[in-house]
DNA sequence: ACGGATTTGTCCGTATGTATC
DNA sequence: TGATACATACGGACAAATCCG
């Protein structure tokens, strides 16, 4: 009579630890507003999420050593007070973000698509990057401007060939579309700075049309930086602290 | 792949391990209802197949690249999901293709949270910091290493202090955590490379303990390209011969 | 104050995959 | 190919701590 090996449990799945902590993360997200409750016992959740104790109890270490769990033997263990720094879910994203987390994403994404877009641009890329830096340019009116624009940088996101580099652009732009910061938007349009950005996006392009992946990173860098600067005047008024 | 028709009753022994794949697929597809269930042993196969554990072994390592199972030492071996697939041409270089994105995000997205923290990491934060490179030290086993090593990462992007970046690196974190990456992760836990990695560690630390973010964003780099070689050199030996 | 019940903490035996000869 | 040593995981058993009646 030894051990029987796990015959009949049901769901065993992938592979080690990090599952146990994963599914334990989100626990602790959906009970977020309950603090001081107390989770299952080890036992409980090693047949619950289908693996041993030692990977419940490792999985337990480290949401202890975070400080969003607190267990004491003899006891049980209990949710502790929760980061608010932990921020799982998608949606709530734009109410939780600010233009400067925005820009400071931004800031770090966008170089690194137009340099990938330089290394993968084929001749058909780049024609079509032309032809939108020229729609932008003849663009009439400022609401078609954005619109092309936000295709010109979309674009950049898809030419770099990374579908998971593309999802995060896409999460980026949809925070950044946020309605709530229309008006931010409509006054920073409203600028004349439409010359400068052209040339911008120009040298992007043309960055990306000679293969230059350094270049192109540089010029995406200074642009969403003249961004930055333009949003920050705009809304000089309301936030202070830009460290 | 040479002939794959002697499917029939040939007396001749060869205990090629594709006709263990051959049996395997068989019993594979049988059981393609029922997911999550247990194979028998290796040796039990071994004796069931009439062939050597090694044949036994090769084809399991066959079926695992195609995700078809997965193994787990000291538990067993397990099928896995999605089995319906009419190309059963490479599906492990999509992994691998996967393998390269995740990367390529990594290389960009975690040397700007190391900045990021560097510039906004409280006296807590960076004793945390301490705290968790000391328990990756101290890991006895490398489940617990790799749990301690991912719970390093995400705090530092905890620590950057912006909810839209962490979200991204969230949906990173989780790609990265795919099941069908574990035998990757299992190769290159396996590698005498924790020396290196804990002095990468220490390095980012340090740096980010004396609010350095162009050195944090360097140290981090450093370390994420030091994964990708090892990484690299996993996949290419367990897909082909290694040049 | 006491004792049984429950839970975390710890250790060990067995089983299984991994690696080497 | 087969056999052996090794690392890991799982479950059980026991200890320590806590809770509750």
């Amino acid at each position: 009579m030894s051990g029987r090996a796990n015959a009949g449990q049901s769901t065993l799945r992938s592979s080690n630890s990090s599952l146990a902590l994963e599914r334990l993360r989100e626990m602790l997200d959906q009970d977020l507003s309950a603090t001081d409750r107390q989770l299952p016992t080890e036992r409980e959740l090693s047949e619950t999420l289908g693996v041993g104790r030692r990977a419940v109890r490792r999985a337990l270490e480290v949401l202890e050593s975070e400080g969003r769990i607190w267990r004491r033997q003899g006891s049980g263990t209990y949710v502790g007070p929760a980061p608010d720094k932990s921020g799982p879910v998608i949606d709530g994203l734009s109410s939780r973000s600010n233009f400067f987390e925005v820009m400071e994403v931004r800031l770090r994404i966008e170089p690194a698509l137009a340099q990938l877009a330089a290394l993968r641009a084929t001749e058909d890329d780049i024609r079509h990057l032309r032809d939108l830096t020229r729609k932008i340019s003849e663009a009439q009116d400022a609401d078609s401007r954005e619109l092309w624009d936000s295709a010109l940088h979309r674009y950049i996101a898809q030419t770099a060939g990374n579908t998971l580099f593309l999802a995060l652009f896409n999460i980026v732009d949809k925070v950044r579309q946020d309605p709530a910061w229309h008006h931010v938007r409509e006054m920073a349009r409203s600028q004349e700075s439409r010359v400068l950005y052209t040339d911008q996006h120009d040298t992007i392009v043309a960055a990306i049309e000679r293969r230059d992946p350094a270049g192109a990173e540089a010029a995406a860098r200074q642009h969403i930086l003249s961004l930055h600067e333009r949003l920050l005047a705009v809304t000089a008024g309301g936030l202070s602290h830009a460290s």
